[in-house]
DNA sequence: ACCAAACCATACGGTCCCGTACGGAGGTCA
DNA sequence: TGACCTCCGTACGGGACCGTATGGTTTGGT
């Protein structure tokens, strides 16, 4: 929350959606409102209707900034583990929130998904989720599986991961945290991983031999 | 949408409620608004405090018969199945809408979960989520499982759902319908069963009661 | 120093909603 | 029929926002 800092410093449009970013992290899409935008950061709505159109000129920049760092970024980031079980798994550990990030670190995600029908969120939270699947899907491509099949799990890992999400907001007390959330990452990962070949890449691929994986779905 | 049927009766909480509930399914928390309301039912504010003191009461209203309705109706449904993996694979394909029940079936607790930090949300959206994911965990018990286990399985059981739920809602397309939602929930079901007996036939193997077996059929 | 553009404060009208005050229409029962 | 309690319509004040109008204040180029 930037408040107000000392030196009342002339506001870019850059200001405005990061601290647009921000409400929307905290009050939701009904948060990013002009007036009290303005008087978070010290200034009026005389400066925000210089920047911006209106207000939903501001949600579109800010949607557009939002879609940007996520998805890419991590991808991004994810894309230096080589080995592919692993980085299953490093994902699952980012999306489940291990590094405990997850209080805010994704707080703008849940807010768009509150609003999912609103006009202007819709289609950028469409562009990422596609985004996001896709790559999963194309990791179980990569651990062996058929295509058809690896988009399913890509699709049950990106619903866990929604899901996950959602729980940990909405009731923290019934989501894992510590070294539960770390056995229930493993747990996920196996579960997620079972049926495919074994991959003699390199070590690192901790935490198997739950006791007798050995399930393979119908033929 | 229940608009102002020809009789001009006069109302009773109860249509303040179902009123409520609809507004809740169409608008989020937010839908839910007085006047609108008033203007929907075919009466005006008046009418409204007379039987509520405010929005909040009726809120509370609205919120304990959803949390009537839901959960124990679900789940007394489910239990007129004895064979316990086809339990599993039935509140699965309730809950990731098989039976094309979705839309607007579910559309309240999109609601609820959209604006879960609410105070008066927050509690009621607790005890149901509670009471799944203990029902879920005594499911993957009664199938063998150890309870830690059985509880991470249930977790992701239902973490599952909520974002499938939230996918759905949010972006349609990117969900899995008609035969290939029913293979995604074979898919599910493998996943979550894998590594358990395989339970030859028989129902209540397990005699573990759990508080008593209540007998509601009622399909 | 000067000027034009960029930037911002103030003030205002409009919309939508909440909640209160109060009085009038219906039923109900003596 | 008239007193009376239920239920509801009307009217009002207030708060939170959006967007516009208008004129003042910086700021950078010359």
């Amino acid at each position: 929350m930037v408040v107000a800092q000392g030196k009342r410093r002339r506001l870019s449009a850059q200001d405005w959606t990061t601290a647009a970013l921000d409400a929307l992290a905290t009050g939701g899409l009904a948060g990013v409102a002009v007036e009290p935008l303005a008087v978070q950061l010290g200034a009026t709505k005389g400066s925000f209707y210089w920047h911006f159109a209106d207000r939903d000129a501001l949600l579109v920049a800010a949607l557009a900034q939002w879609e940007r760092e996520h998805t890419d970024d991590v991808i991004a980031l994810v894309e230096t583990e080589p080995d592919v079980p692993a980085r299953l798994r490093l994902l699952l550990s980012l999306g489940l929130g291990v590094f405990g990030d997850h209080p805010d670190g994704n707080g703008v995600e849940l807010a768009l998904l509150a609003t999912a029908r609103h006009p202007l969120v819709r289609p950028a939270l469409a562009r990422v989720s596609a985004r996001r699947i896709s790559y999963l899907a194309g990791l179980f491509v990569e651990l062996g599986l058929a295509p058809v099949e690896a988009h399913r799990r890509g699709l049950l890992a990106y619903t866990a991961y929604l899901g996950h999400a959602q729980l940990v907001h909405a009731t923290p007390e019934l989501a894992p945290s510590g070294a539960a959330l770390r056995r229930y990452v493993d747990e996920v990962t196996a579960m997620l991983t079972s049926g495919t070949e074994p991959l003699p890449n390199n070590g690192a691929t901790a935490a198997r031999d739950r006791r007798g994986r050995r399930g393979r779905p119908q033929p």
